[in-house]
DNA sequence: TTGAAAGCGATACCAG
DNA sequence: CTGGTATCGCTTTCAA
């Protein structure tokens, strides 16, 4: 195999193209400059060497790599199946936008989901609203390889279900009981409930409520952590009140103003509050300092995500950690499954979670 | 103008094509069931309207409807000039990419961002990389009508302008004097910091640290923020030391070890550190007070983002506030008044920021 | 091993 | 007002 020789003729209409960068050089170019056809170029491109001469190989190889030759997806896009663009869908339903942007776990996984997505090759759409029809139509716009969809109501993702064929994942979904095949990403959210809750007990807590804002009856996963709650009072022999089931808004104004009216009312029937997420934990701390309720002197307080609030926040937060990254890692791998035809191996994967000891609880046995 | 009347065979058609959810409808399907061209099938959905006569509107616009059409954006792409495709581009050069996404300002303006771009017709695409070409290669290969690029270093930016034309608005990010035209989102950064330090010094304090993480020297906003505070101490009388530039880590443990060395050594020498971000500045109380340093008795903090770190901190902290909100709005409205090929009628926007008063910074006048 | 040619869906141009 | 048709860049099939 002789060594490659430059062709200077070939040196010049390259350098000739590389002017032109206004305008993408096309494949059709790309095989004039080649001296081969647009077949063969494709062939290079999708690494089907096979059916290609060692020298041609060579040849084509370089006029891509020297013109900088860029694919025109759209091109891609018309002769179906292989967008490489990869749709992640959120759908508020209940919680306001500027919340759930402003929360940690939006940007981390929003971040972690990127880095997934993008490594393995594919573009990442964001798509964030309220309205499922909307969501599936820009799906379909695009055709889109894969949906992953971010925590959504039971309706919506049933939904999404009946009205497409295209790859779908969620993230922390709780689905209706009928039947589809949703494949899930979520936590053992009701283990890490139950895990949290058993330490208050242990530390001599008798009265604990469980504060979330996903409606009564809760939906969801709160439905979730307020049964492992249930489940570990229960084991415990203690009551179960569904006084003890508190529901907070979304809106700021409305859950402070709410905390300040319980601090001085039903409050005092509880030695430890749990709420469903550390957002709402950090922010429940933040408000009863400045009613000037200690934590944990006064009343204990843990949360759920394991978020940088609760480790930031002082007496830092005793939570419930969830692997973020592993969220993103897992729905991007089985969506990709799901994309090359294969059965997933598990329809819903609940990722393990663990407890992270903070000072935001008292240990009500010591004196 | 009589009434529209149903036909029944066109109701039929409807249905059969119904059927075939897995593929979708195309024009020239849609041009066949209303018995008209494909020409006027776009016309309609271009809303020329005056082009076609209002029973053929009226007949065609059904059509659409009741099969549910979806345009195949691949057909657009293939067009040119229209892929109604925006890119956000991040690009982490120092900081770590875990804290990036991690900062509540990251979600928020993503967040921010995919509102506006959506509300206004648009779809958007999410790249983060530290790969300047890499996310140009991108841009051009989905034929994107226009990027927003995150906060990027000097030598990139130079990067994207002299690689596309493809129009281009930067947030935050300070450029080369090299004369081209970048257009930018920023902050009245030093004004920002002019205030909070001026604040600072009415309240007594005289020896000042700046606490930053873009090199020395500082670098994009770090260097205005700086330049502001230096501003302040001089137009008060006050010496402006280099040493009281004081640079820390992205990385979360090296940055804990400077704090708690920093503690017990140099920190002495001051009565306030003024952070330049809330990110570090609520790091920097927690470490504090894992040391036993109260806030603001012992030292005085402040930051600079305004963000929900810095309400959610106890003591609620002393900083300069963003429009996030503002900046996306902003930025994607300068962005399509490019794409429009309209000349903008700011280059450089500085959004104004505004003092806010917390708890995290004592009066030393009070005795 | 290579090439010619037919499409994918939307659009714009030009004729009627 | 309406329709035929060529085009965009890429892929695939089939023939050489």
């Amino acid at each position: 195999m002789r060594a490659y020789v430059r062709d200077p003729d070939l040196d010049r209409e390259i350098f000739r193209l590389s002017l032109y960068t206004c305008t993408m050089t096309t494949i059709k170019q790309l095989a004039a400059l080649a001296g081969v056809s647009p077949t063969t170029v494709t062939n290079v491109i999708h690494g089907r060497y096979h059916k290609v001469r060692e020298e041609t190989l060579r040849k084509v190889q370089r006029v891509i790599k020297e013109t900088g030759y860029v694919p025109n997806m759209g091109g891609r896009l018309l002769n179906k199946c292989d967008s490489r663009l990869i749709c992640v869908l959120i759908t508020w339903s209940r919680r306001d936008e500027q919340n759930v942007a402003k929360d940690p776990f939006f940007g981390e996984i929003i971040g972690s989901l990127e880095r997934e997505i993008r490594s393995h090759g594919y573009f990442m759409m964001l798509y964030i609203s309220e309205n499922a029809e909307e969501c599936i139509r820009m799906a379909k716009s695009w055709q889109v390889d894969g949906l992953i969809v971010l925590g959504c109501m039971a309706d919506d993702s049933a939904y999404f279900m009946r009205h497409t064929f295209i790859p779908l994942v969620f993230i922390d979904t709780y689905f209706h009981d009928d039947g589809l095949p949703y494949v899930n990403v979520g936590l053992e959210d009701r283990r890490g409930a139950y895990l949290i809750t058993e330490y208050l007990i242990q530390k001599g807590h008798r009265s604990i409520a469980f504060l979330a804002n996903n409606g009564k009856p809760p939906q969801g996963i709160d439905r979730e952590r307020l049964t492992g709650y249930r489940d570990a009072l229960r084991e415990h022999g203690l009551p179960i009140d569904e006084d003890d089931y508190l529901l907070i808004s979304h809106r700021a104004d409305e859950r402070r103003a709410f905390l300040r009216d319980f601090v001085h009312t039903r409050m005092k029937k509880y030695t430890a509050l749990f709420f469903s997420s550390d957002f709402y934990a950090v922010d429940a701390i933040v408000t009863l300092y400045d009613e000037g309720v200690r934590v944990p002197e006064d009343i204990s307080i843990c949360g759920f995500d394991g978020n940088i609030f609760a480790t930031q926040c002082r007496p830092q937060l005793t939570t419930v950690k969830q692997p973020v990254l592993g969220k993103a890692v897992c729905a991007v791998s089985m969506l990709l499954s799901l994309i090359r035809q294969e059965t997933p191996s598990q329809r819903n994967t609940r990722l393990d979670v663990s407890l992270v000891i903070g000072n935001s609880v008292k240990d009500l046995r010591v004196p």
